[in-house]
DNA sequence: TTCAGATTATGAATTGCAGTCAAGTTTTAA
DNA sequence: TTAAAACTTGACTGCAATTCATAATCTGAA
């Protein structure tokens, strides 16, 4: 609430800035090391820097503090699978990008394949994250004729535990990477398009994520 | 492996059959009541009227007790749907009867309501509880030519997560009970049926279950 | 029936961590 | 300059899962 106003930042509130996205970061770091359930909040304040204690004057409880680190990562991957999705012509294939995407970084990414643990968490995370985007690119594609669903919403609730669950079952072998095309064509059918025309949208082929630093380039070239 | 052979149980394999029957029940009873998280595995040794040890003679964990609880009670919800859908002549209504009435159960019944706190858990055990049933039913669907899927396992493991994605959302309000008949139509989607098929088949009227107690008396009528 | 050895039951003690809070430190504003 | 407000801190509390030494029970051979 400061930052948009002209003002400069108070010493404490410079201090609380920095407090917060220091634990921020531990946690994220420590949780992509070690996993949710091994790590500690003693763990992430000793690599914050701060006291145990501080923690708790930030965040209600350790799992609050992981969830807000959660969702500070993902809001970034949906800004990078963004500037993909914005050069595409058929709005079909922008849902399309986005669920094959978060796959692939779930079960690619160290990181995240942690945080499959705890799916309801990632699950709901994912839903509140990226339900913006999704819920618009649904309905584009509804509006062009290409999707058929009744409700965004439950689709897009839907397909988020698909995820998770498909992404998770690669994550434990029980399914192989390759079986991820297939698990986007039956999303497509879950959101109304036929088998065929959902084959041919999955399979085109799908141009790379901007790396964070690239995207961090353009958005701010003065940096 | 004894109940199989003819020869009388011993002593210690009564025993030991009582109290692994009786932990489970227990696990059961309290868990309903409370709740995973709120359930100690003294609550549950108090219930059953063993020590706290004996408890891990059996389980290797409070999960691990938990979750054997868990897959008696959805054995036991398969029988019942069996008993139904075994008298349906279109093979694409048997699938879409057991996943409504999954759903049915898990934001109507109160015990499992608590159990989708921990939804890997649950996602995991109805994959692998209902699995064999399910699996059978889009198979036969699809040599119907009701469905048309590429891979069964894949497609029951999205509609697994999908069952309990929707159940959640229903028990936090975030649905209401009336979307459940779309949500069933969305995995008929995705299992390749078009959409106007799908509604058709679930708006059919839904026969109701029969009672535990009405199921153990027609499996064994001389008790 | 007896009894040694094997198996199982038990709950007090151990362990480990989330979360609290009283005391100390920094910041603010008059 | 200073007193009150805001924040930091880590020793401490409480709780619950799990372990393990001991006691109880069971088994089969004599």
């Amino acid at each position: 609430m400061n930052s948009a106003s002209g003002r400069p930042e108070t010493r404490s509130e410079r201090r609380r800035r920095r407090n917060r996205e220091a634990l921020i970061q531990a946690a994220y770091d420590v949780v992509s090391r070690k996993g949710i359930d091994a790590t500690t909040v003693h763990d992430i304040t000793e690599q914050a820097d701060v006291g145990l204690g501080t923690a708790y004057n930030y965040f209600s409880s350790k799992d609050d503090l992981i969830l807000a680190a959660i969702e500070q990562s993902m809001d970034r991957l949906a800004k990078r699978i963004e500037t993909v999705t914005d050069t595409f012509d058929d709005p079909a294939q922008v849902f399309a990008y986005g669920t094959r995407t978060l796959m692939d970084t779930a079960t690619t990414d160290r990181r995240w394949q942690w945080l499959m643990q705890r799916s309801e968490v990632i699950a709901d995370a994912i839903y509140r994250c990226f339900g913006p985007y999704a819920l618009r690119d649904l309905l584009k594609a509804r509006e062009a004729g290409r999707y058929r669903f009744d409700s965004a919403e439950l689709t897009w609730r839907q397909a988020t535990w698909s995820i998770v669950g498909t992404s998770l079952a690669v994550c434990e072998n029980k399914l192989s990477n390759d079986d991820l095309t297939e698990a986007v064509v039956n999303l497509l059918c879950l959101a109304g398009m036929d088998r065929a025309g959902a084959w041919q949208v999955a399979r085109r082929p799908r141009p790379p994520l901007p790396t964070a630093s690239a995207l961090a380039a353009r958005i701010d070239p003065a940096r």
